[in-house]
DNA sequence: TCTCAAATCTAGCGCTTGCTTGGTTTTTTG
DNA sequence: CAAAAAACCAAGCAAGCGCTAGATTTGAGA
């Protein structure tokens, strides 16, 4: 195998351990409970990963890879300030809801890396809050918003995230509604 | 030993187990690393707690008590809607950092609570979030701001529990700045 | 000073953990 | 179809885990 192997098989073990992760939490998952739900002996696991936490690096990091993704497509052609907040936050809405598991492992479970995988995901991080903070700038430079920028984005950030916590796929507010009242809570209407 | 010991060494032991669940995690963290901090042998640990999980119950119960406390306090004597909920978002964000080791465990670790312990920490909190439900409420009926009333409560906690994410306590704001800057970005100036 | 309960220690049991090794099967490819 | 590569399995090791049992120490009250 290659250290960073992208097979298919790959990607699909990685959302079998995204789903018990999330589930139970990294440490109470076992190599054996991991073997199990994907078929095949706990030995087989490390040849597909060379131990187990590069497996939830690879959860995490196929997350972030998703997150941005939707939030570049979210934002292309849009340049009105307003509407571009809205699309970004409904963008991290609706990827928070599609890859809950490997968002809400990002968000529990990030203690558990080692700090090779840790800077890696942090420049990811660091790349996903960089898109948030210019569409904030922006707000605020159009006088839409007032107030301190990087606050702004973090308990906007916040609330969003916060949404794993309580936010049920099967009820009648879409991420299209959130977005649209955390929008008219900071006088975004 | 009684079920739920009170002593004052058994206090202190909390504290600690307190900090090293919040660095390194609960799981990850063995009852003989508990005991070494607390200066005894592993297995006198278990004189004090009937098992590693009740000391995690013990530590997030600790934390929520004082969190009830601290906004109860602040809340004594105020009725103007407005100075409510900012004094409750100060009081949150005070004890999220005068006893953030305990929130962070409360954040991070439920999942690793037996389903009793979970029932009893679940009541509190959704006490301490009725506090919170009524100071939002008021505000709406007094018309200082618009929306989905249990939506704007979890906006609100949302961002002000992500602060443990960011929030350096040796920076220059102070929980009275971030529950201004909070309450201005919802319009409550 | 004696008593007794609370607190601690010593020693270790039984089990699970992440991971390894060496060999076998399956799949891909020229 | 043959050879190479990828995927998998069977078996188990060394270490660490939560927790227990029984003996010993400590400290407050009679």
């Amino acid at each position: 195998m290659t250290l960073t192997n992208n097979s298919k098989r790959r990607k699909e073990l990685v959302a079998i351990a995204a789903r018990l992760f999330c589930e139970q939490g990294y440490e109470r998952t076992t190599v054996r409970m991991l073997a199990d739900a994907m078929g095949i002996k706990s030995g087989s696991l490390f040849h597909h990963f060379n131990d187990k936490q590069e497996i939830l690096c690879a959860v995490i990091q196929d997350g972030m890879e998703s997150a941005m993704a939707i939030a570049d497509h979210a934002l292309t052609g849009l340049t009105d300030p307003k509407e571009r907040f809205k699309a970004l936050a409904k963008a991290h809405l609706s990827t928070l809801l599609n890859d809950r598991n490997a968002h809400v492992v990002a968000l529990y479970e990030w203690r558990s890396l080692t700090d090779d995988s840790l800077n890696v995901l942090i420049d990811m991080r660091d790349q996903y809050e960089q898109l948030w903070q210019q569409v904030i700038d922006d707000c605020v430079a159009a006088g839409l918003i007032k107030g301190d920028q990087p606050l702004i984005r973090r308990f906007a950030l916040g609330a969003l995230n916060w949404t794993v916590q309580w936010y049920d796929a099967e009820g009648e507010k879409t991420p299209d509604d959130l977005a649209q009242a955390l929008g008219e809570l900071i006088g975004l209407g």
